[in-house]
DNA sequence: GGCGCTGGCCTATCGACGTTAGATAATCTA
DNA sequence: TAGATTATCTAACGTCGATAGGCCAGCGCC
């Protein structure tokens, strides 16, 4: 009997939905309008539905920053190996910033923005080797380059920080760029690194396409 | 009659002592533990009071991270003239990330971590120029260095981000670093950036006294 | 000095929030 | 078909930000 098959089946769909709807509202009116009420009405459910779903609305929340952490491993994992070192680099580093401007409200849960804050006692973090991904392409471009001086926990760190500051400035308004002059200087951040510790070569096939 | 006078300077204390007693709240609780009545129960007062002294309560964290900006530009100003341009950056780039450790709840409200975010329509920030101090410190850099290619405001933007990054991670639990590691990437950033575009000597007395 | 007014402060209250309890109806098991 | 399980609802609780209306001390004026 697919009994419980099925039941755990529309189950998943229903978080889904559910998550679906959180993200819908969250990008359209901000994580502010988030609420338990409004995402039960959004699926034409009463409120108290959803917590035979979601133990809380935080647990909600914090699955959709997992999810999105998830998101962005694969995106980045994604990046081609057949690039040279510095423009998978680049290609990654674009990759993260990008996310920020095709799923901002995604963003803002991963990293707690636009008060879409949640404890992280209480909802830990499964770690995702999206920083490995960086690492190794780091230590790529460095292989290249052959500097072996380079602490590259201490530059994916600043690399992070680099292109999550970008993209946390810009989603507060802070930043005063466009999402073209982001991707861009994202790109230059990358850059700057494979100038300075490997190999960059003007004339290398494009990222974009 | 100095009537009107004191009744004013009252009123500042009360708007000091509420900004006072949120920023306190917020550190040792956090931004959630913020609310009105919270606040009304620590200064003695019964809620509905806080209204005669701000709008709402978005208007007091508004008002806190407006002091914040403030307080990061006269951190920054204070940085010495006299250190060596590379130093001097470094200086400021510490203080930047610094402000972060010594008054997270402030950062927090600065840059919409921790829940503390607030309608950035609603409540427009005034400019501080606090950029503008760190873009003159990179010109002083890179008139040493002679580099006539750099786009300040592109460096400006991106070392801003690094270092906003590195903070942002950090109070988010993010980063893994602690607040030592933290002081001295931020410092990294900066003298990676004098390194590179103008001139660094090891032997330039250290920054921390 | 007594009267009216202003301003500071209070209690009571509103609608919305996250969350829980308890009831009801539908569905599956045996 | 009887009993158990599941899905869903309405009603409610305590807390939130914010507002309304009343009380009362201190001030200016006659």
């Amino acid at each position: 009997m697919g009994l419980k098959e099925r039941r755990e089946r529309e189950r998943g769909q229903m978080r889904d939905r559910i998550l679906a709807t959180v993200c819908d509202v969250a990008r359209a009116d901000g994580w502010a309008a988030v609420t338990i009420r409004r995402i039960a009405d959004e699926i034409e459910y009463s409120s108290p539905i959803l917590y035979q779903y979601f133990d809380s609305k935080d647990a909600i929340i914090a699955q959709v920053r997992q999810d999105g952490f998830a998101d962005l491993f694969q995106r980045m994992g994604a990046v081609p190996d057949s690039l040279p070192p510095g423009r998978r680099l680049a290609a990654m580093a674009r990759e993260n910033v990008n996310l920020g401007l095709v799923r901002p409200e995604v963003y803002q849960a991963m990293f707690g923005l636009g008060g879409a804050q949640i404890d992280n006692a209480k909802y830990p973090l499964r770690p995702t080797g999206t920083l490995d991904l960086v690492a190794d392409a780091m230590r790529a471009v460095v292989a290249e380059g052959g500097d072996e001086r380079v602490d590259i926990d201490n530059e994916t760190t600043i690399m992070g920080a680099a292109l999550h500051g970008l993209v946390s400035l810009y989603l507060n308004g802070l930043s005063g760029l466009d999402p073209d002059r982001l991707l861009g200087l994202a790109e230059h951040v990358a850059e700057d690194f494979a100038r300075r510790h490997g190999v960059w070569s003007d004339t290398d096939a494009p990222v974009g396409s």
